[in-house]
DNA sequence: ACGCCACGTTGTACTATACAACTAGTTCAC
DNA sequence: GTGAACTAGTTGTATAGTACAACGTGGCGT
């Protein structure tokens, strides 16, 4: 195995470890909103507003997926759907004031629990490390 | 908001949208071997045998999960038990010689993957990367 | 106007997971 | 050596997240 090699398996074998945390950690850190449920709603804040088809697209789930998602959301008053007056087939999603507040609340300490993480590294790792993230990322979605 | 909040905002953000496709993409590749079952089957291999215990330690699963994990994992034939000789609670799980060889197809198409993925990267990159990821889960590990 | 497409919901099924209650073996204190 | 406390693992039950397929309804092109 080449030097090369190894490196790949670490990477391999370390954003598999990370993956199969995150879930778990991130309810037990914030059982007020599940992982999913805080992408999707930051995603909305975020764009000012979207429809379900658009998360779905832009998160790779399934409509039926986003739909229930958004319905929980709706339950627990941190969406609202506005019905789009030019097309009454689409609805357009925005988070509520209370949704938008819930959503601060968990940025925040999630914010707060990567930066503890990461308190001792230098900037310029932190800086590398995100951006070999992103170029990752982006492999990854071209590639499937 | 300084450059190291920009990096830090980044890397969550991108260790999230990892962490909400990684199952999937796994699934996909892999119908046969889910990235639980992979992962577990792996350290059976890697550790030449260990307990459901220890698994679930490792693991942060509760015993139940990986309790099932197995028993579906001994069903298809990938896992056999051998009862502790010296303490009859004991079960040290085995993959099976089928299971072996399934583990390693998957690991080589996974590796192929991550290799494509990565293969414009310079190596001083992807050891760069590979240490960072190393890092970062060591800190989550030590941090919850 | 008819047929097709787009948006979203609902029925159904499956996987991963946790927690609690349980069984069965082990160890230790006395 | 016997009973209490502990450990390993299983099973019952519940929940979340997800996909796929079938469907209803609204809009658009010819």
């Amino acid at each position: 195995m080449t030097h090369r090699d190894d490196s790949v398996e670490t990477i391999q074998q370390e954003m598999t470890a990370f993956a199969r945390r995150a879930r778990a950690t991130a309810a037990r850190m914030h059982p007020e909103l599940s992982l999913v449920s805080y992408t999707l709603l930051a995603h909305l804040d975020d764009q000012q507003g979207c429809r379900a088809t658009d998360l779905a697209a832009h998160y790779y789930l399934d409509k039926s997926t986003v739909s229930r998602q958004i319905a929980a959301l709706e339950k627990l008053g941190f969406v609202e759907r506005r019905i789009d007056p030019d097309d009454h087939r689409v609805q357009v999603l925005h988070p509520t004031a209370e949704g938008a507040q819930v959503l601060a609340n968990v940025t925040a300490s999630r914010r707060k629990a990567f930066h503890e993480r990461l308190a001792d590294w230098r900037e310029e790792d932190l800086d590398r490390f995100a951006s070999y993230l992103v170029r990752y990322n982006a492999a990854q979605e071209r590639l499937g």
